[in-house]
DNA sequence: TATTGTTATACTCTATAACTATA
DNA sequence: TATAGTTATAGAGTATAACAATA
C-alpha cells in the first residue's frame, strides 16, 4: 500500500491509533489510563495551574477531569491545593511519585516507539517527531472557525 | 510550546484531532460522516471487495459498517452486489456519484490542509505526508502483541 | 452577575451475543 | 461446523444541565 495519496488527518489517525494500541499494555502495567498519562505529562511540562486551565490545555472536558484527578490524587500521584489568590480554584501539581511514575512510563513508551518503527532509520524517526511538532505548532497558530 | 519532547502518539493525536475538527464542516456540507468518507476513500483506492474485507481494511467493526453502508447505498454513492462466487458475501463498489462526491470532498480537504499548515513551506508539508506514510507502513509491518 | 469545582443526567458511540443463510 | 451479513442488546465514553461556594 503506497498510503502516500491519503489525507493528513487519515494518516495521523492510522499512525496514532497503532501507537496508542501499542501504548496500552505499558499503561495498563503501570495502572494508568491514557488520559491519566496525558495529565501527568502536561503537569511535568507546564507550571502548576488550575483545574480549568489544565482541562483547556489538554482539551479535555472539565467535568470528566474531576473523576480523573480524584483517581490520581487517591493514588498519590498529584495534589490538589486551594489557590490562595482565588479560593474557588484548585491548583493541581505533580508529586515526586507522580513524576517518577510518569518518567518510567515515558521511558518504556520511547523504547516501544523505537521498536515499532524499527524499520525506519533512527535519523528519520527524529525527523518525523520534529516535523509533527512543527505541524502541531503551525495548526495551533491558525485558530480556525471553531476557535 | 516546544512540543518536541512529546511522545509520537501524543503528537499524532493532537495534530489528527485538529485536522479532523477542520474537516468536519467540509464533510457536513457534503452530508458525509467521517467514516462515510473513510469508506469512500478506501473504495476509490482498493479493488471492490466484500464487506468483511472492507471492515478489516479500515479497522471498523463489521456490525457498525452495516448501517453505514445502508446510508451510503440509499444515497446512491455505493452498490452492494451479491458475490457470484460466494452467495453469503456482498461486494461493495463505488458508483460514479460516489466517486464524484469523494473527489470533491478530497479537493476541499487538501485546500484546508494547505491553509491550516500555511505556516509550513510547501516542501515540508509534502515531506511530512511522506514521512507519515512511511511510518504507517513501518508499524504495519511489525504486527504487535494484539495482532 | 459571572466563574470554579462539582454532581447528576442524557446522549452517542462502541463492543458483545445471538440469528439467518449459505458454505 | 464454520463463515458473511444482519439485528438487538449492553456497556463505555462523552456531552449537557443544574447546583454550591466564591468572585
Amino acid at each position: 500500500m503506497p498510503a502516500d495519496d491519503q489525507d493528513l488527518a487519515a494518516l495521523c489517525a492510522r499512525l496514532g491509533r497503532r501507537l496508542a494500541d501499542a501504548e496500552r499494555p505499558i499503561l495498563d502495567a503501570h495502572e494508568l489510563s491514557m488520559w491519566d498519562y496525558v495529565v501527568l505529562s502536561h503537569l511535568a511540562r507546564a507550571p502548576a495551574g488550575t483545574q480549568l486551565a489544565l482541562a483547556r490545555a489538554i482539551r479535555y472536558d472539565k467535568t470528566r477531569l474531576i473523576a480523573l484527578l480524584d483517581g490520581l490524587e487517591a493514588a498519590g500521584l498529584i495534589t490538589r491545593a486551594p489557590d490562595p489568590a482565588d479560593r474557588r480554584a484548585k491548583v493541581v501539581a505533580l508529586t515526586p511519585e507522580g513524576e517518577a511514575r510518569r518518567a518510567g512510563v515515558q521511558r518504556e513508551i520511547r523504547a516501544m516507539e523505537a521498536d515499532a518503527l524499527g524499520a525506519l532509520p533512527e535519523a528519520e524517526r527524529a525527523r518525523l517527531r520534529r516535523a509533527l511538532a512543527r505541524a502541531v505548532d503551525a495548526v495551533g497558530r491558525t485558530p480556525r472557525a471553531s476557535g
